[in-house]
RNA sequence: GCGCCUGUAGCUCAGUGGAUGAGAGCACCGGACUUCGGAUCCGGGUGUCGGGGGUUCGAAUCCCUCCAGGCGCGCCA
């Protein structure tokens, strides 16, 4: 990208004026190079005199102006200024966003996309909900985040994998209580008189779900005990179609894994008892009043945990450190990137400690935590809530206002932020909602495109249209935009910021109608302007596609807008 | 009480330690179609960047502190 290419001229104009020993403390993050706010101020900008200036106890202004003497003439740069402080402006010569557009026109899909990661094994462990229910509206934000990021890292060269966790494992409270749920309406379906345990899930789909178990097996299960393994028993009988469900739900939403995991591979294997062992042997784990206990406080955590309970089942601590095994060790993932809600915000230190426990290191597990969502319509706030069983499945979204709708509004906010769905909004097809102008910009290209088929264009060759005709300020401009597009991966990807991905197609919709308003792209009299034209819809397009790929959002493409206004 | 996240225009939000310019969308008002899709475009104005202090040549951005909101704090997950 263009950046890395002025990053090369500025790091050869530094070789030439300061020894090697001045440069020790410099780093590519340190040669920054951005677009200055003010065009006036060119049409990039670097830093990198303040920076050193600092480093070296120089005046940045010199420095600048020794390095902006030394910077190799090239054809891509007009001219070189210093400004301000010391900043070191480049004002481009037109031909660099005609450069710009043949890479795109020749890289395809391929354009954007870098060897940055250099085939590290990341893997992306996403949405993971318990199998006791659907993906609803309070933990769907997960999946269209994990799966886009999963989407980012392999564009900048990361080898992926996408995993879901299904919690179901044999010592999981969670369970027995969804299982004991199960069991209550199955009684009460059959007439048995029955209670739902105090905290038990009153939604309408367990009902359903012993239903379903009475028309497969009648009063075959009217005999076992109400205890923790009957729980257990009629979490069994109905686990498959929960995690069945839980495949639906993803594939609704767009999202494939390469993987679902389940705890009780781990516990088949022995896993947990195993790596509790361990821990005990090394001294980071325990024995006090019974139980095990993880001596976290050593690795970081305000408190020591415990991994076994005195009724001697382990809590998910120790499987989830069985389960980081697996993961670091035994399927050798370089790095993990944990995407959770906001309930488990304050697991992270815990199992940060946990990790640095196993030998993990720093910056080899990442944690996400996406904040709240919360579903408006007529202005006020959706109430839900699992328990009480008023709960809105994402599959309830999906099919009010789309599947692509749905990802563009979860992935348009950045996960730090809590999220306002605007249902309202989400469902109109008019102008105020950015779904459908960035899907109109693309529909408008297909329009042309049509239409330049229809009227016998010949489309030429790259290297037979002349692309210096592009001289419009509207044509510029969406030429930038196109320009600007690897970088904003590249940027994406290592702050982990999917959400900027939206705001780009936006943007580079708003640029195109612009120039669709004011630069007739087929004009019979004058051709060689048109195919130019032409070439840079199709840049356009192709960064479109690209962007929209990465967010998962290649069906608003498929689909055409309406033709009545 | 402790921890995490947030606080930017009337509303919803972008914003990468940079420049005499802190930006979008929505909403509101006014304009633009004989020709590629008007679900479009153009113009119009709004800010103690929550308050205070600090670091820096330079802070919406980093640090401290206070205020406000959301979420979490179990031998639940």
């Amino acid at each position: 990208m263009i950046q890395e290419q002025l990053q090369q001229l500025i790091t050869k104009a530094l070789d030439k004026v300061l020894p090697a020993t001045d440069q020790s403390g410099l780093t590519d993050l340190s040669i920054d190079i951005e677009t200055p706010n003010n065009p006036e101020h060119g049409d990039f900008s670097s830093n990198v005199a303040l920076v050193l200036g600092g480093l070296l106890d120089q005046p940045p202004r010199q420095l600048a102006e020794t390095i902006a003497d030394n910077i190799p003439d090239t054809l891509l740069i007009k001219r070189v200024e210093v400004a301000g402080p010391g900043f070191i402006n480049f004002y481009m010569s037109p031909i660099w966003l005609q450069e710009v557009l043949e890479q795109c026109l020749t890289a395809r899909e391929q354009y954007g996309c870098s060897d940055y990661g250099a085939g590290q094994k990341v893997q992306v462990e996403f949405v993971s909900a318990n199998p006791v229910g659907p993906i609803h509206i309070g933990n769907a934000r997960g999946g269209p985040f994990g799966d886009a990021l999963a989407n980012l890292l392999a564009a900048t060269g990361y080898d992926v994998q996408r995993e879901y966790y299904v919690n179901d494992g044999p010592e999981n409270t969670q369970l027995k209580l969804f299982g004991a749920s199960v069991q209550a309406r199955y009684l009460q379906e059959l007439d048995i008189p029955a209670e739902l345990p105090e905290d038990g899930y009153q939604a309408d789909y367990v009902v359903e779900l012993a239903r379903q178990l009475v028309q497969q097996d009648g009063d075959a299960h009217t005999d076992v005990p109400t205890d923790d393994s009957g729980a257990l028993y009629f979490f069994s009988l109905v686990k498959e179609w929960m995690v069945q469900r839980l495949h639906e739900d993803c594939a609704a939403m767009g999202i494939q894994f390469d993987r679902w995991f389940r705890e009780t591979e781990l516990y088949e294997q022995d896993a947990v008892r195993q790596e509790v062992d361990k821990l005990l042997q090394s001294g980071a784990a325990y024995q006090k009043d019974g139980a095990v206990w993880l001596g976290a406080t050593e690795f970081g955590d305000d408190e020591d945990r415990v991994l076994v309970r005195r009724t001697g089942s382990p809590t998910y601590i120790a499987s989830d450190l069985a389960y980081a095994v697996d993961k670091f060790v035994k399927r050798g993932f370089d790095k993990v990137i944990y995407v959770w809600g906001p309930d488990h915000a304050g697991y992270v230190a815990r199992l940060q400690a946990a990790l640095a426990a196993i030998g993990v290191q720093p910056g080899q597990a990442e944690f996400i935590i996406y904040q709240t969502v919360r579903f408006l319509e007529g202005g006020q706030p959706l109430a839900l809530s699992k328990r009480r069983g008023n709960i809105i499945t994402i599959q309830q979204i999906i099919d009010d206002i789309g599947r692509d709708a749905t990802r563009f509004f979860f992935l348009m906010r950045s996960v730090d932020a809590h999220l306002d769905f605007d249902l309202d909004l989400a469902r109109q097809h008019g102008e105020e909602n950015p779904v459908y102008y960035v899907q109109y910009a693309h529909a408008r290209i297909c329009s042309i495109h049509h239409e330049a088929t229809q009227r016998g264009f010949e489309i030429l060759p790259l290297d037979e249209v002349d692309l210096s005709l592009l001289t419009h300020p509207d044509e510029l401009t969406l030429l930038r935009k196109i320009a600007d597009y690897p970088q904003l991966i590249q940027r994406a990807a290592l702050d982990r910021a999917p959400h900027r991905l939206p705001h780009f197609a936006y943007e580079l919709a708003q640029s195109f109608h612009q120039f669709y308003t004011t630069c007739r792209v087929l004009d019979a009299d004058q051709p060689a302007l048109s195919q130019a034209r032409l070439k840079l819809v199709q840049g356009t397009q192709i960064v479109l596609q690209n962007l929209l790929g990465l967010l998962g959002l290649l069906g608003l493409l498929g689909i055409t807008a309406p033709k009545e206004m």
